[in-house]
DNA sequence: ATATCCTACAACCAAATGGTTGTAGATCAG
DNA sequence: CTGATCTACAACCATTTGGTTGTAGGATAT
């Protein structure tokens, strides 16, 4: 099983697109329900542009879908993104737990 | 039990640092041993500055902290920012859950 | 004591970020 | 058809970011 390639960028564009106060509380919106762009507008103190921005930066990090219905934009929370950043923070916690252990034998060791 | 609260800024400087390629790289090593700033910075084809830069982000995120030993100054891995981060993406996860058993529910209904 | 090493920090620069307003193309309602 | 709505995107602006070089101070070695 090939475990699809994190790459650098896009490990960048998921952080990156974490950290926002904004865009965390879009992320949590759009995963529990359906919102347009302008539903979404609606519930923050900015203007359309601002918040149609965010969708943009969470859509390019593979963390929110958009799809056509009518003349709205229905934006949707995609797992594939979550994924991946979990991932990545498992894989530090790895290390981390690599390193417990191996302080732990140096001290048994003694 | 009270679980530390994070707060907006606190998870803002978390995901920014994760968002560089070069930080993560830095998390990476100080997890696994121990590195003065000047050793790390032998590391990467940038100025020492630059790397200095990178770790003081990492260490208002507390993902690292610096300890000073001599004229040295170690960097170590702090696993509460670690932690923290990893705290919100499981969060995000139990909520995606939530809303797939819901929808699951949805379509036993019928 | 002096020279070297390690670090911190200021000043600067280009590019990216997070916001704004304005314009224009689709789609829908009357 | 016309007007209203939803979206996209350009242009602009202030601030932050990621990099640079240079300066200075504290610790070490000879």
């Amino acid at each position: 099983m090939v475990v699809d390639q994190l790459s650098d960028a896009e490990l960048d564009r998921l952080f990156q697109a974490f950290a926002d106060t904004t865009r965390r509380d879009i992320m949590r919106r759009v995963t529990v329900g359906e919102y347009s762009v302008t539903g979404l507008a609606a519930l923050y103190a900015m203007s359309f542009a601002a918040v149609q921005k965010h969708v943009a930066v969470l859509e390019r990090a593979s963390l929110v879908t958009k799809e056509k219905r009518g003349r709205e934009q229905i934006v949707r929370g995609n797992h594939d993104g979550l994924e991946k950043a979990r991932r990545l923070l498992d894989e530090y916690e790895a290390i981390w737990r690599q390193r417990v252990a191996r302080i732990a034998d140096i001290l048994a060791e003694k």
